[in-house]
DNA sequence: CCGTATCCTGCCCGATACTG
DNA sequence: CAGTATCGGGCAGGATACGG
């Protein structure tokens, strides 16, 4: 049994949380970056231009603990660590990959709109 | 002709930026509160239950620049301004709503790992 | 190679007060 | 009703150094 209102749109709902952590910049990017298979630490970390080595392993661990991914430590020397989407973590691909979709899709329109809009701004001042 | 890379992988391209823009907790459900219509201020700051008069302007602001939501002030006493998405905005409802409904959809599971994850992590303390 | 811990800075965002 | 301006707290997140 479903709950009877999970709404974002009320300030308490867990599901606006949720909507926050899958939405978020590194989130979107990182799950992508899983999206051929398993990848270890260093390799998500060259993939994922700029992200700091903190904000990776948080945001690794953040999607552990909410079961979108499986870390998996291979007892070598030296270490290797791998991390791979579960299930539910590939249930996940399809609307980020339509929000990257989305952007590249539509990035010169917006920038050409942005202009149009700051020329006018300008005008004003 | 497309440009030959825009990647978000990569650190300075634009569609990164751009999708941070669109990943935005606040800009996900201002747009997805635009969807059966133009509505004016105070509607959305009613519908996004806790957003504040200043990120929703500036919210708002951002869209109307870049091109996504246009806004129409009405010379009238009291004052009145409705803010409606433009046809490139209405594009980007469905991989909006297709987080919402990911989220919702997946709450209860993630819930549960979180749970689990958890004990698992309090007991190693 | 992977990860944690600490420090420190910037800026996000909310609260408040004021204009048309 | 809609919008701008300003101030300040809190926290995200980068840099660095160190442990396994």
């Amino acid at each position: 049994m479903t709950q009877f209102a999970l709404d974002p749109y009320n300030r308490n709902c867990p599901t606006r949380r949720l909507l926050d952590r899958i939405g978020d910049r590194w989130t979107v990017l990182i799950v992508g970056a899983l999206g051929d298979g398993p990848r270890r630490f260093g390799e998500i970390s060259r993939r994922v231009d700029g992200v700091s080595q903190k904000m990776l392993t948080q945001t690794l661990r953040g999607l552990e603990r909410d079961g979108l991914v499986r870390r998996t430590v291979y007892a070598e020397m030296p270490p290797r660590v791998e991390y791979a989407l579960t299930p539910v973590g590939e249930t996940l691909q399809e609307p980020l990959r339509a929000l990257e979709d989305w952007a590249r899709e539509h990035m010169g329109g917006v920038q050409d709109a942005r202009e149009s809009y700051d020329v006018l701004a300008g005008s004003a001042a």
